[in-house]
DNA sequence: GATGAATGAGCTTTCATTCAT
DNA sequence: GATGAATGAAAGCTCATTCAT
């Protein structure tokens, strides 16, 4: 096990992802060519094969550490907002954005990949799999905000509208040149009426139909 | 100029147009090769370059009536339901999302191109004035509904709000392999239900904030 | 119909299949690159799939009339040598082999091909079609010269064994580096008396067996 | 030079051997990179370039070990059945039929490799002189079988037409589904009456010809 | 106006092989 | 002796686009 060696084939690899994620999120997954990756990268375009089995792969890897940070960025909210789960929305929600924003590839993750496809084995699982938990963390607190009952049609239809909206949110700034932090600065105060809006008609509808 | 070619020549144009406008909305621009529309139109793919000068161009053109009928219809809307805003705004939003899951390519023409993108001249130039006309009547609805002033700031956040629900209502399905009226009857009440919660949201922070 | 086009494009599509004939000739079907046959051809190696779906549909097309020939003279043979039938064998055979030894690329389509793959519809079938057209010619010559009754497991097995003999002529001198003629020539003698070798074989075996 | 070490470097070895054998034999030569031999020798593909030229070598070597066995099973034949010559051209017969179907990359170095290359200090030199030795095996069995003079033209143009079936009988199943032994099975009475009956020829044309 | 012919740039991927440790 | 890292060459193939007619 000789350190040099490991030091380096690591070194590789996370150059090689550092590349792959910032052109994938520049430019998008599919206008990316793998030559153009290790070129980024500093290496041949056949190294990315000694590390990824393929370019999906490579996005998934790529993918895989921020959608688990996320993951517990949305958990540790979600513990210390429990006494005030209209902030916990709020929270997440910008969490969730800023993350897209930053992470353009990302969008593809999220929002491109059939949600059906689960081969049960591809790495595809894995990412539907945080993806269906985000989801699942989302309506818990959708469920804390407005009181509706768990596994009720109307809070499954109430998160899909919120998720809407978050997809929308991102979706529209996708191709923007605006910097993640530039589009957050310029736009918090719009997206944060959007929580709010939404939320205060969750709960008038809620209330009305009763 | 005799007339008999100037048909002929029309006629192939509009086969191409018709062409592209099948094979785009079916399977996505990217995924349609210049020959697949040539061979669809029954004519030789150069024959296409005649017309218009790049693939992107023969999507910007096809879109223009498409565009041009979904504005007309917008305006019959606003016409008809003038007294019943929030009726005019339900019926907008299912015009705009059904057109849109009919014609995917559309999700490209209205929310993958850059907005800024504006070199006078171009021909997406045309594109992004009927968006925005677009955008302004769903404005005047939103104002409709919610009685806020023209020109205000927060009645261009209630639209921007409103139209990144509808952005990820399209968005979401984008993928999905279930045809846009499929999606449009299963949908249907949780798109509604989307719908009627912002505006009911709209209207409850508008009262509380003054 | 513009003649000077047409006969451009048949003088490209000729140039290709001489290349490719030619190198596959010499080196075989593998060894050969798409790249190296539009050099060897004068053109594009994206020329080729314009004439040819890929790389399998230029062999097969390649291979086409000249087995197509080949059956045609096996017929010819046939008639001409009623009478005779150890005649028609021998002939027959000294055409086979010179055929496979000329063609090397043959080698491929005769030998090296899962007779069994018929997928109805694909290219592989005809030419799978044509083997075993040719197959039944030397079975029929076969059974004429043994007296052997058609449809007789002992006729196919004789058949069968002949056809190795065949198989093994022209599978040894495959990488050689004479020319086809060369090798006639010189070996002539030994194929010939290859042949009738075996046809005494099995008319004696045939005789001691009743 | 430590006893150990040496050891183990030719455990290492006779891995390889061993796994590229087992590779070679089920998927063929060209279809087994040097990777997959590495992993199921259990060591690096590198390790391999430290034993072997290359792959092409690796092959050679390989092959030695069990021709020389092939040869002496054969000398073994040629001494117990020298009473019976017949017998013993059928079970050299079978010997390497079923030889050349267990190890289906013997087929390419004995019937694909130019038998003229011989640069004297190549590898191939090897393999050529035992792949000469066998085929001197059988001239020897052949003439005892039909009392030819050794030496004699004819002799030698026989023992070619034998080698001629055998091989065809091996290349007619290279590229086969079945296993060597439902092969065997399957064709054993169609390989015998082969042997049979072209020895059967052998001595009617040899007999006619006084 | 229309077209078939032709092309260059590009794609992902695989492979045998070499180098530094 | 052994190995992981890394690479260049090459494969088959697709695509939008241009040129000559």
């Amino acid at each position: 096990m000789p350190r040099k060696k490991q030091v380096r084939s690591e070194d590789t690899k996370r150059d090689i992802l550092a590349a792959a994620g910032k052109l994938f999120a520049v430019r998008g997954y599919d206008a990316v060519s793998m030559r153009e990756i290790a070129k980024e990268a500093g290496c041949s375009h056949t190294t990315i094969y000694i590390y990824f089995e393929d370019k999906e792969a490579l996005l998934n890897e790529l993918s895989m550490p921020s959608l688990l940070k996320l993951k517990e960025n949305f958990g540790e909210v979600f513990q210390h907002e429990r006494e005030n789960p209209q902030n916990a929305l709020k929270q997440i929600s910008q969490l969730f954005i800023r993350f897209c924003l930053l992470n353009r590839n990302m969008y593809r993750i999220f929002f491109e990949v059939k949600a059906e496809r689960v081969d049960e084995d591809s790495p595809e699982m894995e990412i539907n799999q945080i993806r269906n938990q985000l989801f699942g963390l989302l309506m818990q607190v959708v469920r804390d905000c407005t009181g509706l009952m768990e596994g009720s049609e109307r809070l499954l239809a109430y998160t899909r509208i919120y998720f809407y909206m978050l997809h929308g949110m991102v979706g529209t700034y996708q191709y923007s040149e605006e910097t993640a932090e530039e589009l957050m600065q310029r736009l918090a105060d719009t997206f944060d009426e959007g929580f709010e809006v939404l939320l205060l008609g969750f709960r008038e509808k809620t209330k009305s139909d009763h």
